[in-house]
DNA sequence: AAATTTCTTGTACGTTCGGTCAATCTTTTT
DNA sequence: AAAAAGATTGACCGAACGTACAAGAAATTT
């Protein structure tokens, strides 16, 4: 898919890109779509407006590539959410790498936050096919393993969405957290602790006995 | 605190406040605070724009009625969250009440995240007073439930996140929800049946035995 | 090395927006 | 009913924004 970047200016190009999207993620979050301009995510990377024009066009084809990075990273973390895992440890794991990806990345979070708050007036059609084939997939692996007994009776879909609350939230609210946490970063050992917290919820909510 | 609104003019005013506030909720949720305009609020009420202008004078001072006023009903949500409560019960009727306020509310929860995502440039000053104050007497209560024996050792402050989280899903992801949901709205069965399993996940992951 | 393609950058244009202001009309007070 | 206060509205202004464009610099291809 992508040129093997062979040339100076090959090279430079990606890199440029990559620059420019890990900027625009970070301004699209803290400022919105509307919020957010090319003045703003140019100066960060400190490159002229124009430029970054050049690279993305219009500010919505940008938009539209940091809303599907994220998703695709959301999707790979479910990778281990199959019919023969085990239920307890799979969706461990998936908090697990959910909440790290909250506390790594908390900016694409926010920025896929705002575009389903403000009705997916940009990636709509991302919705109505990837996400829904996807969900659809993840609620039948849990069924099956409902069907098996291997977990309590729970409603499927309406626990895919308290994990995917729950973890996000770490990443949206992260300064409401912050601010909570007498306005200082969550530490080491704090993340550890929520970690085990939220599984301890949530998964002492599907187990049987 | 208001005026007792005798007079023709008085109510009249008072009612054109309320209407305004109402579209301003929406839009600002549906379009975040910077691509909010007061010419699209105005729109939306049949009024010139110069009029709300008149009513609230600078967009900042409406937005943060709108932003303190989903607080304060939030805040009454969890009046029965007390000491001498039952756990369960408090809590189940916390979630069923927060439940309901996303299904009717869900323009001004939206408004709220929108805020905290974007570092509460606004009402910084009310999460450092209002909330840390009154966050901090609900995990006291929830530590006391857990002193006298009376549900698991959970940890109190990820519960209520995880509460929160949950709860606000539904109206911040509403459209998430909806698509997912053969771009229907969910039902009232399927509301009470949300209502349900949301306690189920989560009380169950409190209660001794 | 000449020709071609790609990248860089400053300028400029049309639009939208928040907010001001003054003129007019309506209600309340005296 | 005269005077004062409050409400309504259209016109207007300066700033910011998305993006089109042209002209030159650099890299690549021939």
């Amino acid at each position: 898919m992508n040129k093997p970047a062979t040339g100076i200016q090959a090279r430079h190009r990606e890199e440029t890109r990559e620059r420019i999207l890990a900027a625009a993620e970070r301004v699209f979050a803290e400022y919105g779509y509307e919020g957010a301009s090319f003045g703003r995510i140019a100066q960060e990377v400190n490159l002229p407006k124009s430029n970054v024009v050049y690279y993305f066009e219009t500010k919505k084809k940008l938009y539209r590539l940091v809303v599907e990075d994220i998703f695709n990273v959301w999707r790979q973390a479910a990778d281990n959410i199959q019919p023969d895992s085990d239920p307890e440890q799979a969706l461990g794991e998936y908090i697990d790498t959910k909440l790290e990806l909250a506390r790594v990345r908390p900016h694409g979070s926010k920025v896929w936050a705002n575009e389903i708050i403000q009705r997916a007036p940009i990636v709509q059609d991302y919705l109505e096919n990837e996400l829904r084939d996807w969900t659809n997939d993840r609620i039948s692996v849990i069924d099956g393993w409902i069907d098996r007994g291997m977990i309590r009776p729970i409603n499927a879909r309406n626990l895919l969405y308290a994990i995917w609350a729950t973890t996000q939230h770490y990443a949206d609210f992260t300064h409401q957290i912050q601010t909570l946490n007498d306005d200082k970063e969550l530490s080491e050992t704090q993340w550890s602790e929520t970690k085990r917290a939220v599984k301890d919820i949530l998964i002492n909510g599907i187990s049987k006995g």
